[in-house]
DNA sequence: GTCTATAAGGAGATAGAC
DNA sequence: GTCTATCTCCTTATAGAC
């Protein structure tokens, strides 16, 4: 296999050897400092390259900014979304939506990295509106459409807005994680995460039929 | 009414006209740019008094910072939770489930002070976690706690766990909020409120009684 | 209490040798 | 392509006059 298929296999492998070491560094740095709060001299530290080469691969610190939260967006949704896709045949309302909250919670509630993420991205929402589409697209998109999806075709006979659904069941884990985690609120307003999964369960299980 | 009696009605007010000053000029650059990315000669410039006079006032740049968002938590508050207290009277959950995500969406949608205080709560809860927990107390938690005593109260006999149940309510709201506001994502997956408001109407209106 | 002026250090970005 | 050394500007914070 030549040097331009390998390109094409996966647009997140095979950057160079020194590129992939300056991602490392810049991911350890602004994921811990912020975008304005990172300085190019500590990431250059923080890769082992000099601060020439980290300009020389990605122009200035705006463009290493966005190409590293680029590659981080489509990095979680492999591990999201694209990797749970096939569980999502099971025809039980109950457990596919017990599994799909078990995923999400998992992949979220003690992975440090993606915690301080999920903040880095909302945090430069404003300051950097492009990147916060991205994430939108490759992480709140999918999943949604999915959920829903599944909800239109395996219950369409309980539920009446399956979209909306599956808006309230992605939204209430994500702000589970966000009230809990990320804003450190678990020691405030403490709450078990199965009491949720379960209320989540059943307002699929045994939805109001519609009057009959 | 003197001076150490008017301290006491409000923790908001009379705070000195400079203070007041610094504080405004604070929130539109802190708001703006973010804890790192602003800098104290323009919060200075912006509040129109030197900044000899902020570090008299406040110390250091973290002291205002961390002023300034306790500050603006309390204001929230009072908006989002004391001023629609009353309201929860009504005795019809679908009344008061309306009323609870209409307040909280028309505070939220549109508010651009509110949506950068959000991101910018939710950007430095890894560096300053007494802030974002101060916003889970002041914010978070009254809301939840509020919703909740209502469902306990008035809809026990259809609602296993009114507290998880509150949580549904208030995260597909917040969810919402984040999703198509704060992280832009209206043009990428954009819903009406109105289907979201009514699912959550259907969620405790007809709800699964418990079988019999 | 408030100002002007300044200290002391860190920031992003580049020139030029190899 | 990668490094060292450096340029220039901006940062937080304070000293000292009023």
């Amino acid at each position: 296999m030549d040097a331009v298929e390998q390109t094409e296999i996966s647009q997140l492998d095979n950057i160079g050897e020194k590129a992939e070491q300056i991602f490392e560094g810049a991911l350890q740095e602004f994921l811990v400092h912020g975008y304005a709060g990172t300085s190019m001299d500590r990431v250059a530290a923080s890769a082992g390259v000099s601060k020439a080469t980290v300009y020389n691969h990605f122009g200035d610190k705006e463009g290493l900014f966005i190409a590293l939260v680029k590659r981080l967006a489509q990095k979680k949704y492999q591990i999201m979304v694209e990797s749970h896709k096939a569980e999502l045949m099971e025809t039980e309302p109950a457990v596919v939506v017990r599994q799909i909250a078990n995923t999400i919670l998992d992949n979220s509630l003690d992975d440090q990295e993606h915690l301080a993420f999920v903040r880095l991205v909302i945090g430069e929402s404003g300051r950097f509106p492009e990147l916060a589409k991205t994430f939108v697209h490759h992480l709140g998109k999918p999943g949604i459409e999915v959920l829903t999806e599944y909800l239109t075709t395996q219950c369409y006979i309980t539920i009446l807005d399956p979209e909306a659904m599956a808006r309230v069941i992605i939204g209430t884990l994500a702000h589970y994680v966000l009230m809990q985690e990320i804003l450190q609120g678990k020691e405030i307003i403490p709450m078990e995460r199965d009491r949720i999964i379960n209320t989540l369960v059943d307002l699929v299980d045994h939805h109001p039929k519609p009057e009959i």
